[in-house]
Order: structure tokens, then C-alpha cells, then sequence
RNA sequence: GCGCUCAUAGCUCAGCCGGAUAGAGCAUCGGAUUUCUAAUCCGACGGUCGGAGGUUCGAGUCCUCCUGGGCGCGCCA
């Protein structure tokens, strides 16, 4: 189905040609209602390049504007824009049309993209604390998104399982483990080992050189090491699954990068032999003389003591995505603090003439209240599941609060719905760049931009329905009889417009204001409108525009990865 | 030092490719409920968009410089 954006556009497009003008210009929402509903700045853009008066080149568009009855006659209003009003019956008609319409409006890709997402990437013998939370609800709206728009997408967990820290870890495991308690809370044990075994090694050489002896031996594959480092992963796993299980995210893959480990050899010897990489200082190194920015930034692929770093992983994951998968388009979910590597790592890929798009989609930090990064008392990463136990527990008391007769399996699941929804909301409606001030009171408040004003206009439409007692059936006829009427249905026709934006800079918050902005329409028309009182035929209609309203949030929602009650 | 990024109302934030008089929420003040969830709605107050130049019909948005915060810059990931 075509949003009004874009047949507008092709009617301007149209106008532009029969007016014997180039194609210029572009149909944009208008900035404001007095403007109506679209605005173009065709005539703008060409007025600078014929050199012309603007005014007279719209009136020109204007008089080969085809709109018959779509839009009320278009006006040309300040140094030259078109403003173009949708008639209600226009709107009305888009309206009962979408009703029909399983996709809401939003139109498939017309190049469908074979796309893999890396985001969340947690570290093994670690917890994950709020520091992923970002990474991992960002990563998992893209993905939705670009699979509701038709892309074919992998979404890949890139696991932290290899690396100098296990040396560390079954040093630790061998001479520090209290069995009870990795029984009891296992990542808390690993964390605990591998702080113990790091402390003794910055005082102690020969337990230093045990740790490093122990990275050796489990490089090697020595069965024991090998065997402890299995079940870390394995704890670790079981401790992520948690988390993803209440967060309702999955991955289609879970590559660690411990899967890359074989392919590592042969990569260091490719890139040498295509002369990339060079021998520098004893170890193996790409130097990027040719990019500016990354001129005295080389990259290592080979340590002089023979081992690799994670610029080999990532190359190697690079091949698995591009050939493996047969992936054209690798987006990466990870930390601006990585820039650089990622940058390196790219332009590896295009000198190995890979023409792969590749994006780095960076985001900003979370903070605590005092503007620095969100930490505990004691100055430790809060871990995620603290988080989500709190918000869980907060969105609880205001169940109980505001609806105490409902039962109590009904409120913990809302309570859930609403505590998770929120967190992720929060973070989600921000700007992905600007670091944001965590704050409970803030994110689960029912007014402002916020998950639970939304999931309370979803809730408001649904009690509509319970009480009516009726199935719901599409009006035979959508009446725009009130500005709150119209507004709501015009908001309703933009979902096909606003979804696809989002993608083009990853930009989430852009959705979630639209829905913002939908349920504050959809209150306004509630207290303005009586549905279930008022007189056919716009009882039918105003039933018709709630169920929509109702649909679209859900489904906005659902695309950020946030439910919706029934009852809150 | 170099690079990336951010700076918008008292506070928290929007503002996509440059568009008309820069928008929300909170807070403050004033209204609305015999009513489908008032968990809401309507209104008022509140701004030299960090500073200075520049590009152009038009700049919060693009360019240059400056100030301030965050992050990164050869063998951790």
C-alpha cells in the first residue's frame, strides 16, 4: 500500500514533468497543521537553480498539480513552499484501508537486504551488567525492524568466550574454586577466581607465569584446560539465556569467538601474502598509509609472541558472514569506544576487495545520577539482572497500587510486561548517541514518553472492546466528523512512513516518538470522543479507529520488542 | 597532540535528507471527572539552540575556528 508520502511525491513528480521542470525537491510531512498536512520545497530548490522567482515556478507546479480529490486545492505559501491538505475523505478511506491491510501500512523493501546483526556480545566468566543493555535492545529492535521491512536477517550473538582472561580463569579455578558456591552463583564464582588469580599474579611472578602457562595449555587444547574452559562457557551461556529469556530476545546464531579460532592461522598468512600486512617490531601488522585518518593507527593481526588478537577474530568473522552466510550487509552493534577497530577492520575488507556494506552503529553510555557511568556504591558494573529484577519490582508496586483486584498471576506478568517494557523503552526513545540519565521515577511515570503511557492507551482500547462485549468488525464507513477524529487517523496513516526511516540512520527513538505521538492523539480523541455511547455511524467508526490505533501500537511496540498488557 | 562524539527551556530529552513563528515531558501555575482505566486531557509560564565567523532565498541542522564534557589512539577485548 502506498503512504500519502509517497503518492504525493509521484504526483509531484508527475506535475513537475508536465510542467517541462526537472525532478527536484521532495514531499515532506508538513511542520506544522496550519500548513496542512504535506509540504513541498519543489519549487524552492528550482527557483536557485533556474535562478527564478519561486512563486512563479509554483504556480507553474501548481498548475500541472494533479491532486482531483485527494487533497483540498494546494496554496503556495511563504517564499514559495506548496502546502498540500489531505481532504477527510481521503483519510478516511486510507484508514478503512489499512484496517484491511496486515502490514499497517509499512511497504516490504524493494531491495530486500541479506543482513546480519551483531549485537548484545556478552563476555564469558563475566556478568553482563547494564553496559549491555544498550547494545542488546538496540540491536534487537534493528533486527525486528529490518525483518518486518522484508530484509532477510542473522542476528548473531558474538560471544566474549576466547581470549588472555582464561589464563586467569582456570588458574583460578585450579587453586582458588569453592565448588558450593559456583553451585550456588556461578558467574559471581568466576568472577571471583579470576579477580583472586589476577590479584596474585600482580604480586607473585611465578603465579603469573602459571596463569600465561595455562593460556598456553588451553591454546593447545590440553583435555583439562579445555575441559574447564567448556564449562565456563557453558555457565556463562546458561546465565545469558536468563537474561535474553526475560528481555524475550533470541539470536538465530551464537558464534563465540573461539568458533573463529582455527581460520585465525590462515588469515595472518593470507594478508601477508596479498602483502597487506607486513612484519613489524616481531609482530604481524596492517598499516593503513593510504587512509588518513588511520594513518599512524595500525592494526595487529599477529602478536610477536605468535598469538592472535581480536583484528584476526573479527577479519575471520568478517569471511564467515560475507562467505558462509553469503551476507551483503554486516551491521555492528557494539560501543563507540571501538570505532577505531571497527575502521580498521573495514578498511581491511575493502583493500580484500570485499564490497560488503559494513556499519558501525554506535550508541552512547548510561549513566547514574550523578552524569557518570551508571556503577554500584562500590564502584562495580550494576549487573543487568538487578536491573531487571528492580524494574520488575517497581512496575509490580504500581500494579498493586492502581489495580490491587486483579489476580495475582495477572499482575506479576503485567508487572513484568511493564517493568522490562519500560527499560527498554527508555532507551530505546532516546537518540542512540546521547548518553542517557538512568532513572526508574522517569521511565516507568504513566505521563510523558515513556513505555507505560503507551501501553495505557493500548489497555484503554482494549477495556473499550471488553466492555462493548462485541467482536470487533470493520466499519463500513470511516467518519472524520472531529479534529481529534482526523488527527488520529492521519497519525494513523503515518506508521507506513515513519517505519522504514528508521533503518536509514538506526534510528529507533524515531519510532518510538511516532508512537508517542499516536497514543497522545489517541487520548485526546478519547477524552474528546464517547465511542461506545455515541450514535452510529460513528460508533462503528470510532470502534474502527481504536481497534486500528490498538493494532499499530502493539505492532510499533512489538517492533521495539516491548509487549502489551491486556489490563494494567 | 591527533581522532570520534556530545552541548537545545530550571530538569530530562525530540528535532530524519538544510525549510516557514525551534517542539515534548517533568517541575510551577490554572482548568476539566454523575463518563469506555483521571494511570488521562485542555491551557499558561518558560529559549541570544555552548561562543564567533562563513556558505544561501533560508542554518539547531552544512563548513572553519574556539570553549567545555565523554571516549579512543602498537601487541587486552
Amino acid at each position: 500500500m502506498e503512504t500519502f508520502q509517497a503518492l504525493l511525491a509521484r504526483k509531484l513528480a508527475e506535475a513537475l514533468a508536465a510542467a517541462g521542470l526537472a525532478p527536484a525537491g521532495s514531499v515532506t510531512p508538513a511542520t506544522d497543521p496550519r500548513f496542512g498536512d504535506y509540504q513541498t520545497n519543489a519549487a524552492l530548490v528550482l527557483a536557485k537553480q533556474l535562478s527564478e522567482n519561486p512563486r512563479a515556478i509554483a504556480q507553474k507546479i501548481l498548475d500541472a498539480f494533479d491532486l482531483r480529490d485527494l487533497c483540498d486545492p494546494p496554496t503556495i505559501a511563504g517564499a514559495g513552499f506548496i502546502n498540500l491538505a489531505l481532504r477527510p475523505e481521503t483519510i478516511a478511506a486510507k484508514t478503512a484501508e489499512l484496517l484491511q491491510d496486515d502490514r499497517l501500512g509499512v511497504e516490504k523493501a524493494a531491495a530486500p537486504k541479506r543482513i546480519v546483526i551483531d549485537f548484545g556480545s556478552p563476555n564469558v566468566a563475566k556478568p553482563m551488567h547494564v553496559g549491555h543493555i544498550r547494545s542488546t535492545v538496540l540491536g534487537d529492535a534493528l533486527a525486528r525492524i529490518a525483518s518486518f521491512l522484508g530484509h532477510d536477517v542473522i542476528r548473531d550473538n558474538h560471544i566474549g568466550d576466547w581470549g588472555t582472561q582464561f589464563g586467569m580463569v582456570i588458574y583460578g579455578w585450579k587453586n582458588l574454586l569453592d565448588r558450593a558456591a559456583l553451585e550456588r552463583d556461578p558467574i559471581a564464582e568466576l568472577v571471583r577466581i579470576y579477580k583472586g588469580a589476577n590479584d596474585l599474579a600482580t604480586t607473585d611472578p611465578a603465579v603469573r607465569e602459571a596463569c600465561r602457562e595455562e593460556l598456553v595449555k588451553l591454546q593447545a587444547a590440553d583435555p583439562e584446560n579445555y575441559g574447564i574452559w567448556t564449562e565456563c562457557v557453558a555457565l556463562s551461556m546458561r546465565e545469558f539465556e536468563a537474561a535474553y529469556k526475560i528481555l524475550d530476545i533470541h539470536y538465530d546464531i551464537q558464534r563465540g569467538e573461539s568458533f573463529y579460532n582455527d581460520r585465525l592461522a590462515g588469515i595472518v598468512e593470507r594478508l601477508m601474502k596479498a602483502g597487506i600486512a607486513e612484519i613489524s617490531e616481531g609482530a604481524v601488522v596492517v598499516f593503513f598509509r593510504d587512509v588518513v585518518e588511520l594513518a599512524d593507527k595500525p592494526a595487529i593481526i599477529r602478536k610477536k609472541d605468535g598469538g592472535f588478537n581480536y583484528a584476526t577474530t573479527d577479519i575471520a568473522t568478517v569471511d564467515y558472514r560475507v562467505d558462509d552466510l553469503r551476507r551483503d550487509t554486516l551491521w555492528y552493534v557494539v560501543g563507540a569506544p571501538q570505532i577505531l577497530h571497527f575502521k580498521q577492520i573495514f578498511a581491511i575488507a575493502k583493500r580484500e576487495g570485499r564490497s560488503a556494506d559494513f556499519r558501525h552503529i554506535t550508541f552512547g553510555s548510561i549513566l547514574g545520577d550523578d552524569r557518570k557511568l551508571m556503577k554500584t556504591r562500590s564502584g562495580d558494573n550494576v549487573p543487568l539482572r538487578d536491573v531487571l529484577d528492580e524494574a520488575v519490582i517497581r512496575a509490580r508496586k504500581l500494579v498493586d497500587e492502581k489495580n490491587p483486584d486483579l489476580p495475582e498471576s495477572e499482575r506479576a506478568n503485567i508487572a513484568k510486561i511493564i517493568g522490562i517494557g519500560a527499560v527498554k523503552y527508555a532507551d530505546l526513545s532516546q537518540y542512540r548517541m546521547t548518553d542517557y540519565i538512568f532513572s526508574w521515577d522517569r521511565m516507568l511515570s504513566f505521563q510523558g514518553n515513556t513505555a507505560p503511557y503507551l501501553q495505557n492507551a493500548y489497555v484503554r482500547i482494549r477495556s473499550i472492546f471488553r466492555k462493548s462485549g462485541e467482536e470487533f468488525a470493520p466499519a463500513k464507513e470511516i467518519v472524520l466528523g472531529t479534529p481529534e477524529e482526523k488527527n488520529l487517523a492521519t497519525r494513523l496513516c503515518q506508521f507506513g512512513e515513519v517505519v522504514p526511516t528508521v533503518v536509514n540512520d538506526f534510528r529507533p527513538n524515531i519510532l518510538a516518538n511516532y508512537l508517542f505521538e499516536l497514543a497522545n492523539s489517541f487520548h485526546s480523541f478519547y477524552e474528546a470522543c464517547p465511542v461506545l455511547k455515541s450514535e452510529e455511524p460513528a460508533r462503528s467508526s470510532r470502534l474502527a479507529l481504536c481497534e486500528l490505533t490498538g493494532r499499530v501500537l502493539s505492532k510499533g511496540l512489538d517492533l521495539l520488542g516491548i509487549n502489551v498488557p491486556e489490563k494494567m
